[in-house]
DNA sequence: AGTGCGTGCAACTTCAGAGTTGCACGAGCA
DNA sequence: TGCTCGTGCAACTCTGAAGTTGCACGCACT
């Protein structure tokens, strides 16, 4: 298996909110404070949040005055990306050789 | 945006559980009952996994006499890692134009 | 026909995590 | 120098998901 593990950032993309929150870092970096004012879950929620995808690799915090800004971190994605496509075709390649068999019996 | 559409489907990648399975169903198509008898859950439980990924579109039931065996689909796999490459260069692609204006104006 | 194996449904327990409220701390602005 | 705003930590509730046991149904071989 490749180095890091994609487990927890699977997890991490499970959630519904965790991708609003993403959705809206995607746009421009924010505050827990900031993205608490447009999203419908308090600070604290979003906070938790964050520590989960920053410990995922999703994103990453810079320090902006005295508050804490998150920015979208995409080489994770892609490198899991690339994961589930090596996955796939692993799988698809079984199917096709199967299909094969069945075609050179008949 | 088909993006928040993309959670049930790391939600089912979530668990580690229904990755054994996965990785089960990679090697050879498998009904409940061979599964269970494979990892160290119930069939019931296997049950349950089962229809959740084939909800999420990851593995197709296949008859076989009277029992029911299941198949891994790696188009799913391929069509989320598509998306997630996608949604990662936009990041990318962003973070590159913030960096492009710093450099401009020093 | 009868029987067994595989499947399906339902109730129950357990536990992680999503969300909340409350309060305390501390760095930055006026 | 105050004082405010943003952050961090802790305890609590509650929903849903994972897993179990038990039982009933049905197709498929003998």
């Amino acid at each position: 298996m490749s180095g890091p593990a994609l487990a927890p950032v699977f997890a991490a993309l499970a959630d519904d909110t965790r991708w609003q929150i993403l959705a809206e870092l995607g746009r421009c970096d924010l505050s827990a404070s900031a993205l608490a004012a447009r999203l419908p879950v308090t600070r604290q929620a979003i906070a938790k949040h964050l520590a989960l995808l920053a410990e995922a690799g999703l994103v990453e915090p810079v320090r902006a005055g005295r508050e804490i800004r998150y920015r979208a971190l995409g080489a994770r994605l892609s490198e899991t990306a690339r994961a589930l496509e090596a996955i796939g075709a692993e799988w698809d390649r079984r199917l096709a050789a199967i299909k094969r068999l069945a075609e050179e019996r008949s």
